[in-house]
DNA sequence: CGAAAATGGTTGACGTGTTAACTAATTCAG
DNA sequence: CTGAATTAGTTAACACGTCAACCATTTTCG
């Protein structure tokens, strides 16, 4: 009989073993895999953004985001300028260098993608996400409460 | 339509969010979610083992195995004695004033599984860990190469 | 208008994990 | 039997995230 227990340890297994490989793949370019997430979402996207849009779309808190873009920053793949209109704000900008090892970071994403996806149809994806997404909301009404 | 990429974020958040009810319900007692799991998986196999087993069936790393039972030890809810027969080895062991927690421990993460199996049958929980095991195995296969 | 609340970001302290490199004991071959 | 390989555990360095507390600006509203 299979527990929900056993489930937990499967998917923390799998959520860390993607991210190792991420990490191993993304290494030769000098890039850690919290870089790595911010970089193929503002590549993506395709627009410059505030800080907050990242911590909303990502779902990581704004001490993480603002670390992490202060290490992009210093190995020269974004810029923070001031947002015009509010003072407080900052817009993060991919610079050229970012630009140029674009694709290189979004075939690193792909690759672990079509790894995990090897033998699993669509249906089956459609499956998952909506058994996780009840999941997760039970979760967040829990932590809604007081 | 749906991407394996919503999947990760999904997972990912219903894993962090997990941890964070346990922790929160765990604080109470003076203990964290990684004591916590450690405490649980004792309680349930219901007998002493050593730390390599733990790092086996917790499929957690040595290092933080060793430094969560420093911080039990500390607190006094784990005792490590010399393995008779392997002098590297310690065996690790429940004390009295852990079993005397023990059933608020186990509460505390029934209280969390039941929380998140809301609304899901067997059925499903069975299709789920079949999927997250065939991923888990496309990944293992890719690490295991080199 | 002006005080109170909300918002964007940063910093500090810390929890939880990883790899790499190490010691000490055990096991396996030649 | 002894040297090489393996195994149990620790330590150090670091990746990545959290929460709480804090500025500095907006925004809201009495």
């Amino acid at each position: 009989m299979i527990e929900i227990r056993d489930i937990w340890l499967q998917a923390h297994n799998m959520i860390r073993a993607g991210r190792q490989i991420i990490n191993k793949n993304l290494r030769p370019l000098g890039l850690t895999s919290a870089e790595g997430n911010i970089l193929l979402h503002l590549l993506t996207q395709g627009r410059e953004m505030g800080q907050e849009q990242l911590v909303e779309q990502l779902d990581v808190s704004k001490p993480a985001i603002s670390r992490t873009l202060n290490s992009l920053e210093t190995k020269g793949y974004v810029s923070r300028h001031p947002d015009p209109g509010d003072k407080r704000a900052h817009r993060v900008q991919l610079t050229n260098k970012a630009l140029e090892i674009g694709p290189a970071v979004e075939k690193v994403y792909n690759h672990v993608y079509t790894l995990a996806m090897q033998g699993i149809t669509q249906e089956e994806l459609d499956y998952f996400i909506n058994l996780f997404g009840r999941m997760s909301e039970n979760f967040a009404q829990e932590q809604a409460k007081e």
